[in-house]
DNA sequence: TCAAAAGTGTTCTACTTACACCCATGC
DNA sequence: GCATGGGTGTAAGTAGAACACTTTTGA
């Protein structure tokens, strides 16, 4: 390592979360108000500084429980990258490392254990992006990203759902990432396929119409074998 | 976000590079050999510190050249993640973002432009891990999982090779990476029928045996569309 | 009996795989 | 010629897409 003689700037680490999940059959972020300058009564994504010994999954894992008022450690967590560029925030030098989260639909959200307002935020469709705070929405974005990649290869779909979920929900979580219609026979053949990924519980769902669906819960899969791919991989990622 | 009473750790933030290229028709990493404390004398992955208004990429990238001599714009490169764990450096709260870097083979491994020895280590197979400084071993892991799971998708399998390269250097870089045989035949169509991955520059190269090959170089392509699968995907990552 | 959602069967196509085989060069 | 590596042909097996169809409930 070559030793400049300027010394290395010092950081403070803020640790800033993504955490989607299923409402209304969309997806949505959780954004809170921020409650001071800078960028004060901006939306943002939810977050907090890094106190040593307490290391950045332990951060993320505390700030997810504030925020969302479940368990963190039930909940899917995953660093997506560090962000450090000068004047990112106008307090000085502060890196940002984000997580990802996804959370089961919360009955409301959670407000009052932070100093600002909490709020879901759909996703899709919706122009989030131009107005959040710092360089968030370029972080939102890479989450999304992330979650798209992870659905493949990752049994994350039903971290969306509660404990006990259908497959036509499970469908639905495709669906509203991904951004695309899912054919509803060859989704419930693949899914049923994969060894690991869910488990029937035996019990049965009755909707207001409609055939009973079978409940399920996730099984003990850590990884998608052979994986779930979105259909028309031709015009992005 | 909370205030909590405690202010926020300030970190010193370092750049770490995982650096591969291919050598001898096998995987390569290079390393440093330390030459001060903590961890005198033992092997290192290279790197410095982030001095703003310099950001993480240009660190990366000015950290890349001196190391390889080589034009870092030229070069693959791209953020893994951020190591922030207390006690991983004896120093204090120094936090590091590593880098993932490809380059072609290098004539001889560039000494002399930093304080220590560096040289390029076979990856697969050897024990490396065990012996490297900080937290390094669990990099270097993270490093080969990325480069692996791009080969399928991104064309960073080119990055590997010179200007101009045969379709068997490229077949061996994907065997070297992923540590498995890849049927040569199937291969060479799978990767002249991807749009943009690979085009002829319309020279052969001879070799002392064998019918010569054509030569190409990297196509425009960002994505591979379809995708380059590595086969028993059962038992990894 | 009808609507609605769950779940099954079937066909077509596209891709992977394995491997036989031909081509072009140096010796 | 013949060894060597480059490149082509081809047939079997597998997985995804599309969609017709059957099942099971509430109203």
């Amino acid at each position: 390592m070559i030793e400049s003689v300027r010394p290395p700037t010092l950081f403070r680490l803020a640790v800033d979360l993504v955490i989607f999940t299923m409402r209304d059959e969309r997806l949505q972020v959780l954004l809170v108000e921020r409650g001071k300058e800078p960028f004060l009564g901006r939306a943002a994504l939810p977050g907090g500084f890094v106190r040593l010994p307490e290391d950045l999954d332990a951060t993320a894992t505390r700030e997810l429980e504030e925020e969302t008022g479940l368990e963190g450690r039930d909940l899917h967590l995953e660093q997506l990258r560090c962000y450090a560029r000068e004047g990112r925030d106008p307090r000085g030098a502060i890196a940002s490392v984000a997580y990802l989260a996804i959370a089961p639909n919360l009955p409301t959200p959670v407000a009052g254990t932070d100093a600002a307002r909490a709020m879901w935020v759909p996703v899709l469709g919706d122009k989030v992006d131009r107005s959040l705070a710092f360089d968030h929405a370029a972080i939102l974005r890479d989450g999304l990203d992330r979650a798209r990649a992870k659905l493949e290869s990752m049994p994350i779909a039903a971290s969306f759902c509660g404990a006990a979920f259908t497959i036509s929900e499970l469908r639905r979580v495709y669906e509203a990432v991904w951004g695309v219609r899912v054919d509803a026979p060859n989704f419930y053949r693949k899914v049923t396929k994969i060894e690991g990924f869910i488990e029937e519980t035996g019990e049965l769902q009755s909707l207001p119409a409609g055939r009973p669906a079978k409940l399920y819960r996730r099984g003990p899969a850590t990884i998608l074998q052979p994986p779930m791919l979105r259909p028309g991989r031709s015009s992005g990622t």
